[in-house]
DNA sequence: CGTGCAGTTGAGCAAATTCAACGCTTGTGG
DNA sequence: CCACAAGCGTTGAATTTGCTCAACTGCACG
């Protein structure tokens, strides 16, 4: 694990990020009706970071001194479990807001899965905006909301079985990340295991189960084609 | 499963619920530095309703016309899944707001454990509030993200041993509800089992087996004894 | 052409579930 | 007062599910 901090990747990156100068850092614009999505101010408010794969964006209980926002690429955060198991709690996808806490610290770590660009802004620019303007305290107090909702359904997976989580994992992706049928996953197996609270091979096991149904199809094994969406679904009756 | 709604609930029930003089529904005070925890203020804005073992406060996809707060006696939350298991969202024990959410409707359902009197308030008069004083929107925030801390917890229980599930229960509980070891569940077997996600049956041998190794007593199923903390601790390794 | 990594597959095992029986308490009615 | 049914909790035996350990494949990279 890498022990680069946010504070630290922000002076280090800022220099080799590829696409940095597109806006200056903790500059402060009058607050604009939403349009990149729900706190798409943002995008006006931060500067832009690239990070490697696996590269650690912010670690567990280390401060919470920013927020982010996925440009491209993915991110995960995950915490290691007192017997040495990882638990992802989310993937985070173009667009997709998270580190936005109301602790002090980071709950969990975050980490690029491939090379991923993010949008870095100071939580406390954000939090002094909302304090100002009830428009973007509305906006935070949503996309908590908004995180709840999806941890909800995060907790509901995991009472499943093991085809039940596989099935309704590939389409929650798909969802997020497909217009078609066809979908590339960003992340490995481990990742979905680690996601699913499932062992890597029990992932294995049922995609090449739910091939043998012909509820999907796998020509290699990042690329996945939701052939039957059906079937996925019924497995959740 | 009763029909009951929060609006006829709250037609029906003001009027035989034993002490719900003590406040006027609807009124508006003058926000003030909450005294009685975070969002102290629900107490002088609402009304009181009792409810009946196991009565309905609110329906999964009801609009979530009001946000309650526990006054006495405690509530859960829960969701029928559709191979008809039921899973248990949330404990709530006197002085924990629930049902307060920013979507239209209520994601799961809420009833009352025994009887249980609840602080119900205006949803429309809370968001008013928040819409014009900034302590108050903040409270709010406050509010949906110590929510979301505690079912970020509840998914990170659900990826452990029965054993670990059942000893940090025990301990939550202990932390919630006890000053001393001694200990008085207010919810039964399946209500524990539904929380875990385990079976009743598991959730009942795995307590057994705590007893036999010394680490809790049991006098009666409901009132437990933690003899050994740090006993209930380690089985989290 | 080997090395290493990611993914797949197989066999045996452990943990939790299922199904079933039983005990204890409580409340009801004779 | 006893008899009995109902609800809740516990316990036992068999079964299922997913895990562990291990081997093997395919592919990218040097």
């Amino acid at each position: 694990m890498l022990m680069q901090t946010p504070v630290r990747s922000l002076a280090t990156n800022s220099s080799n990020s590829s696409n940095s100068s597109n806006s200056s850092p903790c500059a402060l614009p009058r607050p604009v009706p939403s349009k990149n999505g729900p706190l798409g101010v943002l995008d006006l408010m931060g500067s832009q970071m690239t990070f490697g794969p696996n590269e650690e964006i912010f670690g567990e209980n280390e401060p919470a001194e920013y927020v982010y926002k996925v440009a491209s690429g993915a991110v995960r955060t995950c915490k290691i479990l007192n017997d040495g198991r990882r638990q992802i709690g989310a993937f985070y996808l173009p667009g997709d807001v998270f580190g936005l806490e109301i602790g002090k610290e980071h709950q969990f770590s975050a980490e690029a899965i491939g090379n991923a660009v993010v949008v870095v802004v100071r939580r406390s620019a954000v939090v002094s905006l909302a304090e100002r303007d009830c428009w973007a305290a509305r906006a935070l107090w949503d996309c908590t909301a908004r995180e709840l909702h999806r941890v909800q359904e995060h907790m509901l997976l995991l009472v499943k079985s093991a085809q039940q989580r596989v099935a309704c994992f590939l389409l929650e992706m798909s969802k997020r990340l497909a217009a078609t049928d066809a979908l590339d996953l960003p992340m490995s197996r481990q990742d979905i295991a680690d996601y699913l609270g499932l062992t890597i091979e029990t992932v294995s096991r049922t995609m090449s189960q739910l091939v043998s149904e012909a509820a999907i199809g796998l020509p290699s094994p990042r690329h996945i084609v939701l052939c039957n969406r059906n079937a996925l679904r019924r497995l959740n009756s």
